[in-house]
DNA sequence: GTTGACCGCGCACAAATGCTCTGGTATTCT
DNA sequence: AGAATACCAGAGCATTTGTGCGCGGTCAAC
């Protein structure tokens, strides 16, 4: 069994893992024909028969697609999924995400797996369960799962998790900088802004999403 | 719309989580009547109608085995990740999940993949696009991703999708059963509960979770 | 040049398959 | 009882779809 490959049946191979995704059910033979821009589905069935000969996938004969893709990557494994750490809790001085203690940011922490649209292409994601009501008037509820971009900067407005110094604790509040002073705004009408040095707090990430299950 | 199986939709059903699992392409029509002992194709076409219809699976009308379950452990069960199908968008008069026409049921939807732990062990969790501010106080903004559990009935208080007689078009609301009228009452200060017959209105599904990206 | 393996093309057939039409039998509703 | 509804059976049609066959290129070996 060789393990080259034509283009085409490189192309083959690929549109039907795409259309197997796309579609949770495998393509024709015409779906090939069409999707690899190949005029005739004898080619395809030609192609088709290499390809199981070589291997990579198992044809049930006279059945419509009845094609399966074998070896590696086919059980939907593919990237379209990731793990996002729950690296605790925030809002009412918990402990969380320890950057100055690297060696925990990989241990024991819980992860959910999310698809990856809700992370867009950013990288490093991790996730915090909220406590608390303080930012109830931004739609974050107790007990929602935040995801946050690490960052160490935030623009006037966005929702950021900030360590303060003077308390030893994290807090989900909206960012404004003020001259050399930062005010962190709470979105409950209840709640009074803290307003600290900007020495004395540091970002340590912005929420990207929001996750809630009733 | 019931969310009652009859026997033989339950044993379809299970045939055909079977027949996936062993075969890693869906069943025809006439696998799934020999599968199920039944003596007509007509009968299994009807039964599949049905079901789609109460979203139990999908259709690709005039293909061959252009089936797929949907809600939940399909993606060849590996079960860390499901589909859930986008059925449109809710709380502007948009057209949504219309089991009375189910041509559309099956068509031109998307779908995301999530975790299951936003699913719990509910069956057939849908998803709804939210369009407008209705909810706003309860914490669900233009353009969160709700996702609803199947129902028919629902309990005072509870956030349902529902779907208006008289207004031919589904809306997010609190449910309150009061006497005979129902009241669907918004989550926004600025907005007027509806208050119909119980008989105008029905109850599509319930919120289980709500996905918010920003 | 000839040969033959390899690959592609177009076509057509037969089987597989989705769908519809007609009619039947219960069960429920009025 | 009669009407309405839900469900099932059988048969048949139209489309989809896998497969086989003949023909025509290309390319390297002889």
């Amino acid at each position: 069994m060789k393990a080259k490959l034509s283009e085409r049946q490189e192309r083959i191979l690929a549109f039907i893992q795409q259309f197997m995704d796309d579609n949770h059910y495998p393509p024709t033979v015409r779906d090939i024909q069409y999707g690899c821009e190949v005029s005739s589905t004898s080619v395809v069935d030609y192609n088709l028969h290499k390809l199981q000969a070589m291997g990579y996938l198992r044809r049930q004969p006279e059945v419509s697609r009845g094609i399966q893709l074998i070896g590696a990557g086919l059980p939907d494994s593919d990237s379209n999924i990731v793990s996002i750490p729950i690296m605790g809790s925030i809002a009412a001085g918990e402990p969380l995400y320890t950057p100055d203690a690297p060696s925990y940011a990989s241990e024991s922490h819980d992860t959910v797996d999310l698809p990856p649209f809700l992370t867009g292409d950013r990288q490093n994601v991790f996730a915090l369960r909220v406590k608390g009501t303080s930012m109830i008037d931004a739609l974050v509820a107790d007990g929602d799962l935040v995801l946050l971009e690490p960052a160490t900067d935030a623009s006037n407005g966005e929702m950021v998790a900030a360590w303060l110094n003077s308390r030893e604790e994290t807090t989900l509040k909206r960012f404004y900088m003020e001259g050399d002073m930062v005010r962190l705004q709470p979105e409950n009408s209840t709640m009074e802004p803290i307003i600290v040095q900007a020495k004395d707090v540091s970002v340590r990430g912005k929420v990207v999403g929001v996750i809630r299950t009733v």
